[in-house]
DNA sequence: GCCGTTTTCGGCCCGACTGTTTTCAGTCG
């Protein structure tokens, strides 16, 4: 099951937009987002401490242990009823609309009783904003400009939440007795960036018991449909979900139908029709006849067609097929041949677990070396200074030369800000004691794409820059990529031996699969990398390889798959001026 | 509301940018 800690970020995040929104103590809204951050990020499951525990937890106090404890137990906290009483659900979602915040939310509803954001659009429309104090022509703009970004978002769902509903219902599924097979398939399989809604299949001679544990589970908040070979419902959280039953023997040819996209099903209905074959979700069967050729197996049905099994994540009709029927698919870089992790936090900044709870991790992960890259000065808020990084480094290496060679060896390294310059914190002879520098835009994004794109350049033409952190900043669903000419910043990380990234945080996943692609033409390498503030967020690296696998990389690509001589080898290289 | 080599109060990551003002509030990272 999906674990406590995020419910219980969600209601305390609620709870501090209302806050704020109702004008209150701003200090004591920003202790409820640090705690519902804290807490979100905690390792442990929330569920299973007492008191005490949760109050180990950072920024949790007595107040806010008693209110998590409240609700595990009744389900509500009365001090968070009341607010939503106050104030609303609309005014809330208002706050999600980029350039509109708790204080304009508020007042739009107070003035003018707005508590929807399709009652804004309206009124912007109407031009009713313009009378209000704090508002004119530019800001209705603004807003209109951000409404139009969520809706452009639509109902798609970010993968990791996708991905979470998906592995409870295939656990719960698989546990109901006379379960063959189960799994997910659809666009979540194919790890698309977002997902509008998840097909699961299972294998079984009997679907009845399916459907049943299928609309009975907890989270099911509406059965759209309930068949016995098909059922769909709608989660609490407004995700479709279907589920299809069919025969253990045609196990193959349902996840080969449910998991290709449109595209890519179209051209192998069409390749089976040359052979005189007919390709459906029960299988593949000779046209004339009607006898079943192939149904068990991915694999048996691409073979009988000629083909070499399709990685789920290439199956998008952008060359898979021609290259499956010649035998050249690439061998798409693997979770398991990532050697280390090249950009991550820790609470020097803004990371939530400290440099050894971040290791440790790491070392579970088998990781072969592993980069810790905190902020640099210029994110202001982080307050880092030269002491600070030295400190760090010094523990790092006292950390790193306490190990036996299986360890993970230890890299020091720093996530620098590109300013609108397209300068970095620090000069090269600070630079130069890093074993690593990713470098970020985190500031000024809205500037024209001449001056983004000189920006960027300009970075990869650092000789200590390695690596380009995030590099459209895009966060999907909330903020557009930055405008650049992307070609030429990918042919500057060519020309100069500059990495790019590939973010693996869900919430970026940047550069995106259709960037890489680009990118790849170009020649450039990539750097795969979590970006992790948690020893959570280092699982994400699994969306990262989604991404990577989709552009078709190789482990020849990626830079965190080769072994640490040839990484250093690498990073070096720019350093003295090799070029590549 | 949380926290403390400052310990029961008084601070709280800090600065830039934007659009609106006429000296600044709101939003963002």
């Amino acid at each position: 099951m999906a674990r406590s800690n995020e419910e219980v970020e969600a209601l305390l995040r609620e709870y501090a937009d209302l806050l704020l929104i109702t004008g209150g103590d701003a200090f004591r809204a920003r202790a409820y987002e640090k705690a519902a951050r804290a807490i979100g990020g905690h390792p442990v499951d929330v569920a299973r401490l007492d008191e005490k525990g949760l109050r180990a937890i950072p920024n949790v106090g007595r107040s806010i242990a008693d209110k998590v404890l409240a609700f595990l137990t009744t389900g509500t906290v009365p001090a968070v009823e009341e607010a939503r009483a106050a104030i609303p659900a609309g005014v809330r979602e208002l706050t999600a609309i980029p350039a509109l915040g708790p204080k304009k939310a508020m007042l739009l509803y107070e003035e003018l009783r707005i508590s929807s954001v399709d009652q804004l659009a309206d009124a912007i429309e109407q031009h009713r904003l313009r009378d209000l104090k704090g508002f004119g022509p530019k800001s209705e703009e603004n807003i209109a400009h951000g409404i139009g970004l969520l809706r452009a978002a639509g109902n798609r769902i970010p993968l990791d939440e996708a991905m979470e509903v998906a592995d409870d219902i295939v656990a719960a599924l698989s546990a109901v007795p006379g379960c063959r097979r189960c799994a997910y398939a659809g666009s979540l399989r194919r790890m698309r960036e977002t997902v509008g809604d998840v097909d699961i299949l299972v294998a079984a001679a009997e679907s009845a018991p399916f459907m049943e544990a299928f609309t009975g589970l907890p989270f099911t908040a509406e059965v759209i449909a309930h068949g016995s070979k098909k059922t769909s419902i709608r989660t609490t959280k407004g995700l479709q979900v279907d589920l299809r039953v069919l025969p253990l023997d045609a196990w193959g040819a349902g996840m080969l139908y449910f998991t290709g996209s449109k595209a890519h099903n179209i051209r192998v209905r069409a390749i089976a029709v040359r052979h005189g074959l007919k390709l459906s979700e029960y299988g593949l069967f000779e046209a004339k006849s009607g006898k079943k050729i192939a149904s068990r197996s991915e694999e048996d049905v691409y073979a009988r067609l000629g083909m070499e099994w399709i990685p789920p994540t290439l199956r998008e009709d952008r060359g898979e097929i021609k290259a499956a029927l010649d035998g050249s698919l690439p061998a798409l870089v693997r979770e398991s041949d990532l050697r280390g992790d090249l950009h991550t936090h820790t609470d020097l900044t803004d990371g939530l677990e400290p440099l050894e709870n971040m290791i440790a991790k790491a070392e579970g992960r088998g990781y072969a070396y592993y980069a810790v890259t905190d902020h640099a000065p210029k994110l202001y808020m982080q307050q880092m200074t030269e002491e600070k990084m030295l400190a760090q480094r010094k523990r790092l290496r006292e950390l790193d030369r306490g190990r036996g060679h299986r360890d993970t060896r230890l890299l020091h390294g720093v996530e620098l800000n590109i300013d609108a310059d397209g300068e970095v914190d620090w000069p090269g002879e600070f630079l130069e004691d890093f074993d690593v520098c990713v470098a970020s835009v985190h500031s000024q994004f809205g500037q024209d794409r001449d001056t983004m794109t000189r920006r960027l350049v300009r970075a990869c033409e650092n000789p200590h820059v390695n690596i380009i952190g995030h590099p459209t900043t895009r966060l999907i669903g909330k903020r557009p990529g930055v405008d650049a000419d992307l070609d030429e910043v990918f042919a500057a990380c060519a020309r100069t031996g500059t990495a790019l990234e590939i973010n693996a945080h869900p919430d970026r996943l940047d550069l995106s699969d259709e960037n890489i692609l680009r990118a790849k033409s170009h020649g450039v390498v990539f750097a795969l990398d979590s970006d992790a503030h948690s020893t959570r967020d280092l699982d994400h690296m699994r969306f990262g390889v989604g991404m990577a696998q989709r552009a078709w990389l190789t482990t020849d690509d990626v830079i965190n798959t080769w072994s640490l001589t040839r990484l250093r080898r690498f990073l070096h290289t720019k350093r003295t001026g090799g070029g590549r």
